[in-house]
DNA sequence: GCCATTAGTCAAAGCGCTTTGGAAGATTTG
DNA sequence: CAAATCTTCCAAAGCGCTTTGACTAATGGC
């Protein structure tokens, strides 16, 4: 069923027929409630590759996923956030369109993106602390939103982030107040945006306090469960372990936690463990009282955020970008106390 | 740069352009290097809406992912099944439209896929035991490929699925020779059809030694670390608790892991796990002894398959159908031991 | 040397929609 | 009551590509 049967169903001209279903003014009340509840009834949507053609523009918004060659690790947290964007997508008649790429190849994909004309915008995903691709997009006008910030960059430019620097700062503080002097901080790969700017909160906490930074301490990289495992095994073997740990992601405070109890220790009692959460749905940090304290930022609503925010930017282009920061919460678990030496 | 602009420059009819890019035979060797190589320069890309309204066909494949409203997890596998579905897209010139969906709507969302035209073919994820979008998608002509089979769909049908049934039942097996006579089944949601032939196989391998089926150590639910962990402290608090446990992903497994822990108990000597793993690349069951016991499948390339499977179905619609079927492997772990009332 | 064949190229139609520029009918206005 | 203004609808152009059918030039067979 094409727009000219249906039309001719109606015994009415396409023209009328796709303003009245586009909401269009030229159009009386009563001719596009009859033409909608015609399309309801025999089932007619407008093919999208003819709309997108005539009106120059793809109803659809693009999910670039980096893959570094080096790890080959899709990061758990891109499900719940695309979660979210989706049902604004849905809402708004958007399609989503999703690209895995390796990180070499992220340019070209974003230009071949604009040149296909398959998307109206996109979506950046774990920007580098210096990433060019913000600087690529204005310059080939392809409208986008970032999540997460890209520090180097100055221009005003869309973005949906958490305050990382702050709350790891403040999770650094708290281990501090508890008497922790010696903590670890099991981070993400440190050239990403998000993990450099935890780490300056870490490391401005300490200063705070005049403490110095030990690299013995860091560590940084894809944040699995193995990393937080062996995070934890390898810092506690040194002959001047940490008593806390900060990390950067739940699924690898699981792996911290085994390595924990591997090492004949109680979390919460000989060694404390502050972690972030992006509260996923199957990683659920809950209870009466939590497993682990941690700083808390839903990643599913920052997938809304960011495709309204893409959405409002492609309506209004001449209006100043969205930007929007996330306020991380500092929930108190079952796996911090005070540092053991500190105790009587 | 659009193809009118493009074959002028070339000194060229559309026609002969177009062709040399879609490596049509009618086209000299020379002329067709010259195109590619002109097209290389000056960025020049077909645009997708255009050449989708064209040949009738969208270059493109549907996800379309089910999400329960009860329990809104979008289930971990999908991610990693997506990236390796995503390579041969990519391969193949086709791009991913993914449409996360309430279970109640799914049906809609196909049909107006096809009546869009917006995708080739589609991907179905978590197939129920009797799921009617096999059906469905039948009748609209819609191709497909599905992640897993339906038990009562009886004509044949692409589908790429491992050994489930068999495979649980090995697992079963080798606890009951380690001799566990009480072993708790934590189980996905039994109305999909993966869980549910899972569980066909745990209890084919108690029935075969004569050992009765207590509901008491089964549950089932949506996979998370959560439901591992209190499916295990519920069970083990039972007055005839379980010695072993069955479990059906790695994520539930860690939560499981921190259950026996959490009770005071130790896995591999107290309580034995056996669980799937999907081989999920943050979720790394590996080390020169695996932390547990596993029937394993890659998930990422049980996608690869599902991708190949489908675009082969696109592309020949008259062969019969591609079915794939992955044995898991079952690989020695250290959470399995001899059951305790066994020991000396 | 002429006709049949093949290789290489092209002009034009058509995919299904949106949108421009009018036109016809209904309504108001002076 | 004719002119002006809405309101409501329409015919046709155009989006950028693929593909059909035709045409020209080169090749081969006799």
């Amino acid at each position: 069923m094409n727009l000219k049967q249906f039309s001719k169903t109606l015994g009415l001209s396409q023209t009328t027929v796709s303003r009245a279903l586009n909401g269009y003014p030229e159009v009386s009340a009563a001719t596009r409630a009859r033409v909608e509840q015609a399309a309801q009834k025999h089932g007619y949507t407008p093919n999208f590759s003819a709309r997108n053609l005539a009106t120059g523009q793809a109803r659809a918004i693009g999910h670039v996923i980096p893959v570094s060659s080096q790890y080959e690790v899709v990061n758990p947290v891109f499900a719940d956030l695309i979660a979210g964007a989706s049902t604004v997508y849905s809402a708004n008649g958007y399609e989503l369109s999703l690209s895995i790429v390796e990180n070499a190849n992220e340019a070209q994909v974003y230009r071949d993106l604009k040149a296909r004309g398959s998307v109206a915008g996109v979506i950046v995903h774990a920007p580098e602390m210096d990433d060019n691709r913000v600087a690529l997009l204005d310059s080939i006008q392809l409208p986008f939103a970032v999540h997460g910030r890209v520090s180097t960059h100055t221009k005003p430019y869309c973005w949906v982030d958490m305050n990382n620097r702050t709350a790891f700062q403040r999770a650094t503080e708290l281990l501090l107040d508890l008497g922790h002097r010696r903590i670890g901080l099991i981070n993400g790969i440190e050239t990403k945006d998000f993990a450099y700017r935890r780490r300056e909160g870490y490391s401005d906490a300490l200063a705070a306090r005049g403490l110095p930074l030990d690299p013995a301490l860091m560590r940084s990289g894809e944040m699995t469960e193995e990393a937080g495992y062996t995070g934890v095994i390898e810092m506690l073997a040194q002959k001047n372990p940490p008593t806390a740990f900060l990390i950067s992601s739940m699924v690898s405070a699981f792996g911290a936690r085994r390595g924990i109890e591997d090492s004949g220790l109680v979390m919460g009692q000989d060694i404390s463990i502050v972690s972030h959460d992006d509260e996923l749905a199957y990683l659920q940090n809950s209870g009466e009282t939590p497993i682990f304290t941690s700083t808390r930022s839903s990643v599913r609503e920052a997938g809304r955020l960011l495709a309204e925010s893409l959405i409002a930017a492609i309506k209004h282009p001449n209006d100043p970008p969205p930007q929007v920061l996330l306020k991380a919460d500092l929930r108190l678990g079952r796996s911090t106390g005070a540092a053991p030496s500190a105790k009587p």
